[in-house]
RNA sequence: GCCCCGGUAGCUCAGAUGGAUAGAGUGGCCCCCUCCUAAGGGGCAGGUCAGAGGUUCGAAUCCUCUCCGGGGCACCA
């Protein structure tokens, strides 16, 4: 609609210029957008404002050029100009009406697209290290992840959604090695556990399987075990450099037992995790092994390409990324002085990879804590020979937990913190996932558990799902008054009701919501779109019967409300949010 | 100090690439079930869009500076 309305004010120019009327340099789109107050018509374009000063007209002059210009169409009722010099197109209804038909025909499809061409893409996200449960932070992530995907594929993408396993670095070390002192202190040792080892209870619990599969036989006396670890934390050491002791000796004790705790433990936790995101609705096409990339040989390979293109150097025993050459604020270190890779190396190589598969854009979702870190990526694709763009990082903010007006605090290494099992246990799939996108992405979200959970009017999940509801109930009615739906037998004219042009527009709009939510990578578009469907819905309820005597109109009514309760299906199924007959 | 995000009604937030009187929800007050689920609807009150400059025919939206929140600035992951 907006492109014919495009298309017939580019035709007018282009008279007008013909005519020697318009003389305009550059060649323009004029703009075409919805109006905000249907009093201003359906669509409106600011082109005679653009183009005024370029001509010696008033915009309200060359509004009435433009518009003698604009050929007839069937779709546009009346043109009039508004304001300062607005142009103001008024859809015809009937044309309007007909959307009810697009929907009963395309049913579940409607509202979907190929703008996206089926091109590749690939969103990550979550991605959480493998040492512990998720929280409630990393709820918001998989939610935006998992609603952002849905929509991108809804506008015709080919999406990949994946998971990036971080299974190879220290911190699985250190989960491992504070796994097998547990495991200690169930065999009967004693000792002290270091403080940045992980406490939470989940440690215990994979100790207990542990032991239950092995008794007593990974067990060595705790003399042994912490003879020689240098420095001793309990004489005011380095933590750090005492649980790299720890780990080493775990190893050397274990010898080839090691990998079976570390693999109990990386398997224990990443099936929770994968448990824990299925009952969110939220699934991947892709785990990738951080450890397989890695065995494959990926870092070197990257490492080689990166010191042949002359983008490497060293300095003082570790090589450097020269980073800075690209936009980043200093040098990086690929290969520490003690001759292992950093995080960053193996995270340029997975990203290669990534870009390698094929995908014509990959799309990271980060915490915000992140955002230092992207510009060092994108610097080193470039260096590799990528184009940049194909990158896109999102930066999702914090999501504060508030309970009874309580911000509730959250630490894993502590294990004081709020799991996303307990939130959905808590609150319901369907709350927590409409809650997470229901604010833009670079907002802080206050996340509000009590609110969440009340079955009421102040919760606007149920708000959406009751509008849902309400219209399967009306369809229950008709059926206990043994009348029948027959859409066929009505007529879609009589829908004159100011109320009913409202849903009517509305129900228009949504494959325009579906496109920009996807495009601007904004769920909440959807969300926010979904509310305001559902009070059309609702006023429209309050205010008329739908089932009335007269069978033409009744029948014009239920294609309405069917119709509406189909997008409102369609809306909640890209958010993984059930559409409920009955509540 | 530098970098990222935010600052819109008492509270939580929308405001699509700048556009026509700044919108919801919630809280407060008032009203609506002899009627398809009142988990609903209607109305009233409530704003110097943090502040100051600038660009523009036109700015909550773009630019600069200031103030206030949150986060980040490792040979950690």
């Amino acid at each position: 609609m907006k492109d014919l309305i495009q298309g017939m004010l580019v035709a007018a120019i282009e008279a007008l210029q013909a005519e020697g009327r318009l003389t305009i340099e550059t060649p323009v789109i004029p703009q075409v957008t919805r109006t905000k107050d249907k009093a201003h018509g359906d669509f409106a374009s600011n082109i005679p404002m653009v183009l005024a000063k370029f001509v010696q007209l008033s915009p309200r002059e060359l509004a009435q050029l433009i518009i003698e210009n604009t050929s007839a169409s069937d779709l546009i009722e009346k043109i009039e100009i508004a304001g300062p010099g607005f142009i103001n197109f008024y859809l015809n209804s009937d044309v309007q009406r007909s959307v009810l038909e697009t929907i009963e025909t395309q049913g579940e499809a409607y509202g979907r697209s190929n703008v996206g061409l089926g091109q590749r893409l690939q969103v990550e996200f979550v991605s959480a290290n493998p040492t512990g449960p998720l929280h409630v932070g990393h709820g918001r992530g998989a939610a935006y992840g998992a609603t952002l995907a849905n929509l991108l594929s809804a506008v015709g993408y080919e999406v990949s959604r994946e998971y990036y396993v971080n299974d190879a670095g220290r911190q699985m070390e250190i989960l491992a090695t504070s796994v097998w002192l547990r495991y200690l202190e169930l065999s009967g040792e004693e000792l002290v556990f270091p403080a940045n080892g992980y406490k939470g209870d989940y440690v215990w619990d994979i100790a207990a399987s542990l032991h239950r599969e092995h008794g007593n036989s990974l067990s060595h006396r705790v003399q042994t075990v912490f003879e020689g670890v240098t420095p001793d934390i309990t004489q005011g050491g380095d933590k750090e450099l005492h649980i790299d002791a720890l780990i080493a000796r775990a190893k050397e004790l274990l010898t080839n037992h090691y990998q079976l705790v570390f693999d109990l433990a990386l398997h224990t936790i990443l099936g929770d995790i994968r448990n824990d995101l299925e009952g969110f609705a939220v699934t991947y096409d892709e785990w990738f092994s951080e450890s397989d990339l890695m065995g494959a040989g990926a870092v070197e390979n990257m490492l080689k390409r990166l010191e042949d293109a002359g983008h490497v150097y060293q300095h003082e025993g570790a090589k450097w990324f020269r980073s800075s050459a690209f936009g980043d604020e200093k040098d990086r270190v690929l290969v520490r002085e003690n001759g292992q890779t950093t995080y960053f190396a193996s995270d340029i190589a997975y990203h290669a990879n990534k870009l390698e598969r094929g995908f014509v854009q990959i799309i990271d979702i980060w915490g915000a804590d992140h955002h230092g870190y992207v510009p060092r990526v994108r610097a080193a694709l470039q260096a590799l020979g990528y184009a940049p763009e194909r990158l896109s990082v999102l930066l999702v903010q914090f999501a504060n937990l508030y309970r009874q007006g309580e911000k509730q605090q959250m630490s894993t290494r502590s294990g004081e913190f709020v799991t996303l099992r307990e939130l959905r246990k808590e609150v319901g799939k369907d709350a927590a996932r409409f809650f997470y996108v229901m604010r833009r992405c670079e907002q802080h979200l206050d996340f509000d558990i009590d609110l969440a959970k009340s079955e009421s009017a102040d919760n606007p999940v149920y708000y959406v799902q009751y509008a849902h509801a309400r219209v399967c109930s009306i369809f229950h009615q008709l059926e206990q008054k043994s009348l029948s739906y027959e859409p066929k037998n009505s007529d879609l004219t009589l829908l004159t009701e100011s109320h009913e042009q409202d849903l009517i527009v509305s129900l228009v709009r949504y494959p325009e919501v579906l496109h920009s939510a996807a495009i601007n990578r904004e769920p909440h578009q959807l969300a926010t779109y979904l509310r305001e469907l559902a009070n059309y819905l609702h006023t429209y309820y309050n205010a008329h019967q739908f089932i009335v005597e007269e069978t033409l109109l009744r029948n014009a009514r239920l294609r309405l409300v069917s119709a509406t309760r189909q997008v409102l299906r369609n809306g909640l199924i890209l958010l993984d949010v059930s559409a409920p007959e009955k509540m």
